[in-house]
DNA sequence: AATTTATGTCAGTCATGTTGACATATATGC
DNA sequence: GCATATATGTCAACATGACTGACATAAATT
């Protein structure tokens, strides 16, 4: 049917666990625009591999305690602006306030996260990680820092310098941008 | 409660749709560790950030043909790989065969990608896009690509070399890191 | 001939997202 | 002070995409 596996360009890679020859990318055709659409592609898949993995290990430290990526994100960015309100989360997260209150709940009724009324706007709960939030938190973000530890180690500083500017340009908005500027004082 | 609110340091930003002020950062006390703490903190953002706004768009595109972002994989990926076998899709996906299965069965249904059988392995269903699969991945794509590209050009090459390193260091086997090997002939 | 591999399938469950409507307390503007 | 806006919470219903574990078939391999 196609010619895929009949290894007609480069030599053989030897067979995986997979059996039989490593697919091979589609061809573009020969145009001049080769290189630059397999560029854009790589970064596509770069995102989709590096960001599987990055969940991957506190995903398991989670599901011990019966507890999800969602309650992850929440007990992270808690831990990172402490006394943050739900509705900084919520445009943080950009989910609904429906799914984030089912979280949320969860991780309060579980001694995880506490909430305090707001002293200025006593609408306001303000969210703080409890004793126990923390050493979750500390527990996973713990995992993830040292995964990226080892790559800047490993790129050097030049490569982190580039690999934050590219970040940077896939993020949206400059609202989301903001949050990474002035933060070394 | 806290003074998180309080306005202590730098200047206040200006109030933005979430109303007071802008959350910080919890501060990790003036170790020495203080700055590597935060700069891997920013890594750690910019990946959930990134990853957010990148699907983001698709995704909406995706909502339109009742697909999810799970559909979208499997696109990219036979768009990718055509004749890829099945094994070879569940082996990048890492996902089950179970919930694969779902997804591809939706997809063969819709007309979106079609199955043959290996020549050389009969037991193999090697996945191609049709030509309704094709124009879908084609707009998918589209949008990703025109996201990295915005991102690439403002960045320069030299960012785009360190974003490639760091993406990499942080994939965990050497087999994903192995797909990026020899690709622009 | 026995075993392994590639694939498919059934049944049930869970996590996490969605919408839309409605309720309460508090703050703010006129 | 009253009207309106904001911050938050909550109910019900639903969709998607993961999971487990077991079992089935065809073809390849030993």
């Amino acid at each position: 049917m196609t010619d895929i596996n009949s290894s007609k360009r480069g030599s053989p890679l030897s067979s995986s666990s997979l059996g039989g020859d490593r697919p091979r990318p589609a061809k573009t055709g020969g145009s001049p625009l080769f290189l630059r659409d397999e560029e854009l592609r790589q970064a596509i898949e770069l995102l989709f591999y590096a960001y599987r993995d990055f969940t991957g290990e506190p995903d398991v430290i989670l599901a011990q305690r019966d507890l999800g990526r969602a309650h992850h994100r929440v007990i992270y960015f808690v831990g990172r602006y402490p006394g943050m309100t739900v509705s900084y989360l919520l445009d943080i997260l950009k989910i609904t306030k429906q799914s984030l209150s089912r979280v949320l709940g969860q991780l309060m009724t579980e001694g995880y996260i506490r909430q305090d009324q707001g002293q200025e706007d006593r609408r306001q709960r303000l969210l703080t990680l409890t004793e126990k939030g923390e050493e979750l938190e500390r527990l996973l973000t713990e995992t993830q820092r040292k995964r990226i530890a080892r790559a800047y180690r490993a790129a050097g500083p030049e490569a982190v310098e580039g690999f934050r500017d590219v970040m940077l340009g896939i993020i949206s908005s400059d609202e989301d941008r903001a949050r990474f500027e002035n933060r070394g004082e």
